[in-house]
DNA sequence: GATAAAAGTCACCAATCGTTGACAAACGGA
DNA sequence: TCCGTTTGTCAACGATTGGTGACTTTTATC
């Protein structure tokens, strides 16, 4: 055990480093079920007990897989008037950003089958678009407002990055934003009640 | 081999249609991989291996399993300025209807490891929303309209049924097409292109 | 009631899975 | 150079998987 405070670039640092690419790379492509430890093991050159000796089990590593990503540092002040807008911007930035690498693809194709994954994905929706959305209206139905943008942030995220719909992969961000901008604005404002 | 032509309730057909109900609720519960022939079985209260003789294997058992649904009569005249929520409504009725059962589950929970139900989940979109859509308006863009409903119908169906994203399921049928209906509405029709 | 087909049971195979422990090589400080 | 720690390899475990085939029981017809 090295502890390994402050900084060591240790020969080991670099191996822990090649399987956990690999595990995010192929956990994307096939998620939770789909990825073995061999093939992880394979794809970073690796024995596959390595893997275990580096990251206890499989949870943990997938764990470890899972928690890149996805945060802007929450925003001080929404405009009421463009929250829409800079909802989409914000998450688009996130999911094809170089920080979270595949890190959105990962959630998506394990949340389907693996608990984990499913509750890490509704932290994130609570955490990330719920404030946002109750910041602009009253607090009585911020879930529901806040719902209805989830739904249509993650079906865009499944189209786009799961399925491959190719209509929607084919979207540019520009092309995006202003579709589906007014679309979220429109959630967030909640001009229904009727 | 019986053939059975028209009417025969012959005793195996019950057990039959016994390992085809316990296969689509455990499908639909924990997907294509996390279900297994033996839970299968069990749930059937019968042999693993007669799961197998009935249908062939486990993939022609699920590709039964999958094509319980979904397809209202096409509709023959759409109204241009009510397309969206007409849409929303047709699939409201399928998904949630009787006739479904839980089918929509069953795609959603393995389409994103398991490369027949994502085709047929392309196909569904391809075969019931792109034809709505290209009939209200200029065929040049009807791809990325369908492109975007479908990412919208297809998060809501996600978050309510696989997520299960407390305020979306919360939502009532009558909720769900007076906020939907306008976004879907509003793509339909593509009012940008700035 | 005999008999053939249908319906159901049981034991098992080969493959793959996550995980473990025993052991060999490489490395670094003394 | 010696030696202990780190880094890596290898073979194997128990469990579970989809699938097979031999077998027995039920059912229906004559």
């Amino acid at each position: 055990m090295s502890t390994n405070h402050s900084k060591k670039p240790s020969k080991s640092d670099r191996t822990r480093g090649q399987i956990l690419d690999a595990a995010r790379d192929l956990f994307a492509e096939h998620g939770y079920d789909g990825a073995s430890i061999r093939d992880v093991g394979t794809r970073a050159s690796i024995d596959p007990a390595m893997v275990i000796r580096y990251f206890r089990s499989k949870d943990e590593l997938f764990a470890r897989a899972a928690l890149v990503d996805l945060q802007l540092p929450a925003l001080r002040v929404i405009d009421p008037a463009t929250v829409g807008e800079t909802l989409i911007r914000r998450f688009l930035e996130v999911w094809e950003g170089p920080a979270s690498g595949p890190g959105m693809a990962i959630l998506l194709r394990s949340a389907a089958s693996n608990e984990f994954a499913a509750e890490k994905m509704r932290e994130i929706f609570a955490d990330q678009v719920r404030p946002v959305v109750a910041a602009v209206g009253d607090l009585a139905d911020a879930g529901r407002r806040a719902g209805l943008i989830s739904s249509q942030l993650l079906g865009l995220a499944m189209c786009r990055y799961v399925l491959r719909l190719p209509p929607v992969v084919a979207l540019s961000h520009d092309e995006i934003i202003r579709n589906v901008g007014p679309a979220l604005q429109r959630y967030a404002t909640g001009e229904d009640t009727a």
